[in-house]
DNA sequence: CTTTATGGTTTTTTT
DNA sequence: AACCATAAAG
């Protein structure tokens, strides 16, 4: 039998064969706990008789979905079609479009990614007569999914009534949801605030799912936010059995939501709950678990644990200094070989971490002198590729005709001739008559203002996306694609536009998704599952970047230390160690933000099983230009007894140099530095009035940023609206009574 | 009205 | 690389 001592240590097996109705799993990193909650989840099926269709099991990608349920059919050899696995926000679209009867939206709705939700912003806010210029959709969007995943609606909003954005925030929200509503989409976070609301306005449908979900299980329990915490809290019924897993540690996503009080306070929440802790380790050496421990101890907002490994030994952490990025990267290509050389490992077994995607370059070029294969973890993403975005962009206006935000982004692509202002007139026009974007387009010769070769251009697309439409009920997703892509003239684009080489690259994307369509439909087909093409739209939109990674390709792994989470390889290189961009810059002043990066660099570590490298560069380019650096703080945090400094001063490698003083002297400085340049800038009032050079007279409207980089957003006269960096702009402030 | 060329700006992490 | 604003040409 699998769920013996054989498989599993005494705690985890207490805890997958725990009969208490509710469990807190707290796993420190490496400690089994996605195989504690495997097996329990094929313990319950095998050996309990659970009907898996009574089992609700979110993970936090949806590669670990697949894993996991891969791994349960093993263990447990049922037919799992009916195990709801999966994240958050596939499961949960699942179940709005089952349920879309009850809901205010058809079921054919469009999920909008973050460029799609940018752009609903924009049409709101010019129909607010928000000028761009003032205040970025980009800041609205961001301000808006933080409401949202804290359930607060546009008229609980806490605004400063002396901040211009503040007092237009909710309004732009309020209609934002409205449009979403009229385009028949929803956002990330409507994924998870409507089935909420389906269930206060249908106590009938939360019945039916109190019933079927007996047993939920969440993984990564202290990323959940306040609306996955509240969903979840609301599936439970009395009968209903709850157990997560999760880290305190480990929780890096609270800029995007995440409460690990969610996790902290779970006993409080369910005071009957058996506790277990899994504290033995796994995976890594002693150097590398005991150096991350050391690290992350400089944490307060922890409940603290002590983990140990049985393991041998093993190597030191290596700390490595550069001249630059491109040294850093030479100098990761030279220990990767010696890896290779000397331990025979072979490239899938090493991954390089970075605190942000922009820092994948130097590195890249560097691995492709030496003929490294390598493959980045979404740096640019394929479902973010242009050419890809706007063939999606057709199919999306195909199975949702009420999606004005795809519709607008292919009515001129490729071009023919439909600009903006035409849009505009038949948009207006749609408006008064109460009808969708598209819809207007067919009715385009009853716009008086429109000349009859224009509303022929315009009929003759409506009349294309019309003939789609007809037939994707009848050929298949990637039949209708292919033909689609053809007819439109985007082949023949692609050609023309670029450089023979980009040309190619761009229509191999494209045939790349035409075959990902095809797999698509066969898999869903075998497993009878909808295959439809909203179900494959919903599947894209729903896509992480560790979704889509290559396991099969014998290449080195790149990718951020946020996507690194759940992973584990033998080698893993973390690089960037440097004040202001690990921690980064914005992340100092506030110390729950300084402890979400130690808890990130926590991840990041507990990643490695053999060998642990960690670098930073004395100077690095960013934003085209070159900074010095000083070492990061964290570095500090690991005490010497666990590393190995390799710099390139020194002579050789001696093992815990005696420069930590003077490192941490510099440190000083560089705070010193810090508060000095900040005290130096003078501060802008909003509502102060300002002179400049070119624009004149104006009036401050809002600050953001501090700093060299604090920016001033002002009304100039002759509603001329500007945003200036502070420190170029070279503002003169007038007296009020001027 | 629409297209095209040009230059500036943008990035922290992501479902 | 993608997206904007702007200006000038068709």
């Amino acid at each position: 039998m699998s769920f013996t001592s054989k498989n599993l240590n005494s705690v985890q097996l207490e805890a997958v064969k725990s009969k208490n109705q509710h469990i807190l799993i707290l796993a420190g990193a490496g400690s089994g706990k996605t195989r504690t909650l495997t097996y329990r989840i094929a313990y319950l099926i095998h050996e309990k008789n659970v009907d898996p269709s009574n089992i609700l099991a979110v993970t936090f990608t949806n590669k670990a979905a697949r894993e996991m349920k891969e791994r349960v059919e093993k263990l447990a050899k049922g037919n799992l079609a009916k195990l709801w696995i999966g994240t958050f926000h596939s499961m949960f679209a699942r179940l709005l479009r089952m349920e879309a009867k009850a809901l205010p939206y058809g079921s054919d709705f469009t999920i909008y990614d973050s460029d799609d939700q940018v752009n609903a912003i924009k049409k709101v806010m010019s129909m607010l007569n928000i000028p761009q210029q003032l205040h970025s959709p980009k800041l609205f969007q961001a301000r808006i999914s933080q409401a949202k995943n804290k359930m607060i609606s546009p008229d609980k909003l806490e605004v400063k009534k002396d901040d211009n954005f503040d007092v237009l925030l909710p309004d732009v929200f309020r209609r934002y949801n409205e449009f979403l509503h009229e385009n028949n989409a929803v956002d990330f976070d409507d994924l998870l605030l409507l089935p909420m609301q389906l269930f206060n306005d249908h106590p009938s449908i939360l019945k039916k799912y109190h019933r079927k979900f007996k047993y939920i299980l969440v993984d990564e329990y202290q990323d959940t936010n306040k609306a996955q915490y509240s969903l979840i809290h609301q599936l439970m019924s009395k009968n209903s059995h709850i157990c997560v897993v999760g880290d305190e540690d480990q929780s890096i996503y609270r800029w995007r939501g995440a409460d690990i009080n969610n996790i902290l306070n779970f006993n409080k929440d369910y005071p009957e709950a058996k506790v277990f802790r899994l504290e033995e380790n796994y995976r890594s050496n002693k150097y590398i678990l005991n150096g991350a421990g050391a690290l992350i101890s400089n944490n307060t907002e922890r409940l603290g644990k002590d983990l140990w490994t049985n393991r041998k030994d093993g190597d030191p952490i290596i700390l490595m200094d550069a001249e630059n990025e491109s040294d850093e990267a030479k100098k990761i290509v030279e220990n990767i070989h010696k890896e290779m050389f000397s331990k025979k490992r072979s490239f899938k077994d090493i991954a390089i971490l970075y605190r942000t995607n922009a820092q994948s370059r130097a590195l890249e070029d560097e691995l492709r002198k030496n003929a490294i294969s390598y493959a980045i973890v979404s740096g640019v993403k394929f479902y973010e590729r242009k050419e890809i975005k706007d063939i999606l962009a057709y199919l999306k206006v195909i199975t949702n005709p009420r999606d004005s935000v795809s519709l607008r982004r292919i009515v001129n692509f490729p071009l023919r001739g439909i600009g903006e202002t035409t849009v505009g007139k038949i948009e207006k026009f749609a408006e008064a008559l109460n009808i969708s974007l598209l819809e207007g387009m067919g009715k385009v010769q009853e716009v008086i203002s429109i000349s009859s070769g224009m509303a022929n251009r315009v009929l003759e697309f409506y009349e294309m996306i019309n003939k789609y439409q007809k037939s994707s009920k009848k050929i298949s997703a990637a039949e209708l694609t292919s033909s689609l892509t053809h007819e439109t003239g985007i082949i023949t684009h692609l050609k023309n536009e670029y450089d023979q080489y980009e040309s190619e690259s761009r229509i191999d994307n494209v045939y790349e998704l035409f075959s990902t369509i095809e797999i698509f439909s066969t898999e869903r087909e075998q497993e009878k599952k909808d295959s439809s093409l909203s179900a494959f739209l919903e599947d894209v939109a729903l896509l992480s970047d560790i979704d889509s990674m290559n396991t099969t390709r014998n290449s080195v792994t790149m990718m951020t230390l946020h996507s690194s989470k759940g992973l584990e390889f033998p080698v893993i290189f973390i690089t960037g160690m440097e004040m202001g961009l690990f921690p980064l810059q914005r992340n100092f002043a506030d110390n729950s933000e300084l402890e979400e990066e130690r808890r990130l660099l926590y991840v990041g570590m507990t990643r490695a099983q053999e060998n642990l490298y960690l670098s930073y560069a004395r100077s690095r380019r960013r934003f085209n230009n070159i900074n010095y650096t000083t070492p990061s703080l964290f570095l500090d945090e690991i005490p010497s007894e666990f590393t190995e400094e390799r710099l390139a001063g020194s002579s050789a490698t001696g093992k815990g140099k005696s420069k930590r003083h003077t490192r941490r002297k510099k440190l000083l400085e560089y705070f010193h530095q810090e508060d000095e340049s900040q005290e130096e800038v003078t501060s802008y009032a909003i509502g102060s009035r300002v002179y400049h050079e070119t624009f004149g007279k104006g009036e401050v409207i809002g600050v953001e940023g501090q700093g060299d980089k604090m920016k001033i957003s002002i009304k100039f006269e002759g509603e001329v609206y500007k945003k200036l960096i502070a420190q170029y702009a070279n503002l003169t402030p007038i007296e009020i009574s001027d």
